[in-house]
DNA sequence: CACCAGGCAAGTA
DNA sequence: TACTTGCATGGT
């Protein structure tokens, strides 16, 4: 392993440490999981979880429940996550592709190549790459890492990416210097969120109690 | 009150 | 290619 390999997984070991395995993503189903993808972008989790939960309640949560809820349902139920009539789209977009070229099984897509699917996830209005990589991630159990806003800050504030770069370059700091293996991506980006959330905010920059320091000593 | 939250697409120059 | 804007609720 190379020195930024090193460097990355000390800062893993840290966080694993210190928070524990987090058990992403928090989901029943891979279904379960997509929707929570699309209804989280830009989107504080906990409004997320509100609405996931009127979908179970209304008896939806399910591939052919989403796909036979006309589209303004849809959108009356997932208020709380915001942007609610274009996410109602969204995944309604997503069903759309899953049924025209995977006989409306979210397993068959799953189960083919990690790239193809992805160009397949990447096809759909409305699914970028951070959305389709967390569907592969922790739905299908593909070694893909999920790149996010809190991975650009926490990374840029230790200097191991730019203050501003794009997904793809920020993808690779850690797919060309570690091992691909879905476990490991799936806690350390679980990781990642979970020091952002309590310590690495836009407003404080020093980030004191972290366990990663407040500067760039790791 | 302002700011932020596990993005993405479309429009403009 | 490189900006800018719309989308929207709910917690701090």
């Amino acid at each position: 392993m190379n020195s930024t390999g090193s460097r990355l997984w000390d800062i893993y070991n840290v966080l694993y440490d210190y928070f524990g395995p987090q058990h992403w993503w928090p989901a029943q189903s891979a279904l379960e999981v997509l929707v929570g993808a699309v209804l989280t972008q830009n989107t504080n989790w906990r409004n997320v979880s509100k609405a996931i939960a009127v979908l179970r309640e209304e008896g939806v949560l399910s591939f052919t429940g989403l796909a036979s809820l006309p589209v303004e349902q849809l959108a009356g139920m997932i208020k709380s996550s915001g942007y609610y009539n274009l996410k109602a789209r969204r995944l309604k977009n997503l069903v759309q592709m899953i049924d025209d070229r995977y006989d409306g099984s979210l397993e068959s897509l799953l189960a083919e190549e990690l790239y193809h699917a992805r160009e397949q996830l990447l096809t759909v209005k409305g699914v970028g790459p951070e959305t389709a990589d967390s569907i592969l991630l922790y739905a299908g159990n593909h070694p893909i890492f999920v790149v996010d806003a809190y991975t650009h800050r926490v990374f840029s504030r230790h200097s191991l990416l730019p203050e501003e770069c794009d997904y793809q370059t920020a993808q690779e700091l850690f797919m060309d210097n570690l091992p691909h293996e879905a476990e490991l991506f799936n806690e350390f980006h679980a990781l990642i969120v979970k020091t952002a959330n309590k310590f690495c905010k836009k407003k404080n920059p020093l980030c004191e109690h972290c366990p990663l320091g407040g500067d760039d000593r790791l």
